[in-house]
DNA sequence: CACCATGTTCCTTG
DNA sequence: CCAAGGAACATGGT
């Protein structure tokens, strides 16, 4: 379920599931989602350690944790990759099929389910470092966001998709910041003018704040076998009012701009789907 | 069988 | 050295 808008969610929903949790015991079923820790380093660190604060950083889920007897925090960091879900669940309820890591906190297991195995949870957090700024944050200025865009003849679609310009952006909200900004994904970040720069700016903070709001008023479902398409594809049921035309380009290639009636196009960019509406779209 | 999929990292090429 | 592009990772849906 993942770019920012939706680890944003996850994490809030989290956070007072986990506070002051203890983990009794860890256990991994795929180690390669830990790589490069193992899992003999993953269990040494957590077993008998307490949630403290869960923070997101970009799309990665960062856990604070305090060992026993011990005041120095323990961090472990989570990322989701394409398909991954982490959710509590009863000790009753059957394990998803692909569950790749489950810690039990007594009463219920905290589980790291991931069908493709692409996410982390790790006690690596060198990724962090080349995180650009938080985009809903003070340091995501216009300045820098314009200096860093001046230095780059990729197309501007696949530029945003780089997290060190600016993290948590993913190939759905790429496309439809784009759209909101009136610019066509292929122009050259280097060739934007200033005031699409700006428009640019701020049309990276609306999406995702909008979609971090849309996606607060509905209670995630953590119930075994729920599979997960809250936030893209309005599964929910009888919740399609809800859902329709949040998403303005993203899967809808052929369908009508909501905008102007045109079809939107769609087109292959570094090898993601890029959507766009060529007439909304034009510079 | 074909092609598609919300992401990151590594390797190659220019 | 750098930027950019593509492959790899692995599974499931259509």
């Amino acid at each position: 379920m993942p770019e920012l808008p939706e680890v944003e969610i996850l994490v809030r929903n989290l956070r007072p599931l986990l506070h002051r949790q203890t983990i009794r015991e860890v256990q991994v079923r795929r180690a390669a989602v830990l790589a490069p820790t193992s899992v003999a380093q993953l269990e040494t660190a957590l077993v008998d350690a307490t949630f403290q604060e869960i923070t997101r950083r970009g799309k990665f889920l960062r856990f604070e944790l305090r060992a026993k007897n011990s005041r120095l925090p323990l961090v472990v960091l989570g990322h989701l990759g394409m398909t991954g879900r982490m959710f509590l669940a009863r000790k009753s309820e059957p394990l998803p099929k692909h569950a790749a890591v489950i810690l039990d906190l007594g009463r219920r297991n905290f589980i790291y389910d991931d069908p493709r195995y692409f996410g982390r949870l790790t006690m690596d957090l060198s990724s962090l470092e080349k995180l650009g700024p938080e985009p809903l944050a003070a340091d995501f200025t216009i300045e820098k966001f314009a200096r860093d865009l001046k230095r780059s003849r990729q197309p501007i679609k696949v530029k945003l998709l780089d997290q060190a310009l600016v993290a948590g952006v993913g190939n759905i909200y790429a496309s439809e910041a784009l759209f909101r900004a009136g610019i066509a994904p292929r122009r050259a970040a280097n060739r934007l003018t200033l005031a699409q720069v700006n428009a640019l700016h701020r049309a990276v903070r609306t999406v995702l704040a909008e979609a971090i709001e849309s996606g607060s008023t509905i209670p995630l479902n953590f119930s075994a076998g729920h599979t997960d398409g809250l936030f893209y594809y309005g599964s929910a049921a009888g919740q399609e009012d809800f859902y329709a035309e949040r998403l303005q380009v993203y899967d809808r290639a052929g369908k009508a701009c909501y905008h102007c009636g045109s079809r939107i196009h769609r087109i292959r960019q570094a090898a993601r789907s890029t959507f766009y509406c060529a007439r909304c779209q034009k510079k």
